[in-house]
DNA sequence: TTGTTTAATTTAAACGATTGTTTAATTTCG
DNA sequence: CGAAATTAAACAATCGTTTAAATTAAACAA
């Protein structure tokens, strides 16, 4: 028998991305997960420690992703741009289930500890892109722009395309639980659309 | 004595917001609005109905405003996206709490009903831009663009300020509950933003 | 390989609290 | 008076969590 908490984990992820944490009933995690009730606070000590692990579990995955991107000297602002918008979109869309949890719980969830989790990490992905920028404006590279609300941009597209999946899904003729497909055609129009836009708004040589 | 209905209304807004609809009980509703726990059954039926209440009651209430924005044909279509800005940005920082609601149940709500509803409002503001854009488009005064993710970024960013507001307020040096200094601040600032980024996204005579 | 012991895991059942809703009696007011 | 509004109380169902017993797995000596 494999570990049972990955089993749980998995499940929380689905069902609280799917109905929320107060949506979803330790019983409903236990039964999809295959394992008897009592093993959540066997394992995890209760429902509100099951998201703190979860949460941990799943951004401490994709955190060393975009560590290195800032520490690579070689690319000019223009390239870590890109590269941070391929990174960016690819981990979103591929886990958008964790990106949903994060996103709807932050002004939601009870909790003081988990919303402040929420923001610590959210926070980090706000300093990230916002350091490439400012590089990039100290080279005479990217114009001035509103800081806040440029990454506000980019992380809001990715969250919209997330939280209003069903909808986009309407729009583009692709089939809700066709998740491949999705995959497929969201992750290139995600990656062209942003790189177009923050050409446009960021570069230093343009009109206006 | 008042129509307790408004009270009613005023407080399951407040609370769906703040805890979301399964983490907010009737019991809190009641509270918050003064009324007797029976009330809400009374007045409309059942908690599930009167969200149904709510979202028809708010999105009545805003939905005439952006009607006679197309039918004006003696505005440009900048003029018009201008005004849409304009209206979008007034309209979405000062109901925050009603898009919150609209925003993070149209993933996770469990009736089928209120999901459709959600649906129907979110793709009548999507064709309200679309038509905008199209019509900018045909007049060769704004370049061909990713319609979906245009609409989406727009939509995204005011949705960004609205889930992560605590975030905001926290790297804008706002009080978290001063309202009247955050929207003072926001608005211009999202207003002033939105059109920048659209005029560089969308023109038509500029490079690339 | 044996049998025995100890710890870890798993289970069904029960706990008290809270959930949304209903009932039936009471109050309010035209 | 009589209909609408309001109330306290109770309803069954479900919630997260705990308990105590049962089972499995691991460790160790012979």
């Amino acid at each position: 028998m494999k570990d049972k908490r990955v089993h749980i984990l998995d499940a929380a992820e689905q069902l609280f991305a799917e109905k929320g944490f107060d949506g979803t009933s330790v019983r409903d995690i236990a039964g999809h997960a295959g394992v008897n009730l009592a093993m959540i606070s066997y394992y995890f000590g209760s429902k509100e420690k099951l998201l703190v692990a979860l949460i941990a579990h799943r951004s401490s995955y994709t955190h060393g992703i975009l560590e290195e991107l800032n520490k690579d000297e070689r690319l000019s602002p223009w390239n870590k741009m890109e590269r941070l918008i391929d990174l960016y979109v690819d981990k979103i869309v591929n886990n958008y289930k964790f990106h949903c949890i994060m996103t709807i719980h932050l002004p939601t969830i009870q909790s003081d500890d988990i919303r402040e989790m929420i923001t610590d990490i959210k926070l980090k992905n706000f300093e990230q892109i916002k350091k490439i920028i400012t590089e990039g404006q100290k080279l005479k590279v990217f114009r001035k722009v509103d800081m806040e609300l440029t990454v506000g941009c980019i992380m809001g597209t990715l969250t919209q395309v997330t939280l209003s999946k069903s909808l986009y899904c309407r729009l583009m003729h692709i089939d809700i639980h066709d998740e491949d497909t999705y995959r497929k055609k969201m992750i290139p129009k995600l990656k062209t659309h942003l790189k177009g836009l923050l050409k446009a708004h960021l570069d230093f040589d343009s009109q206006h």
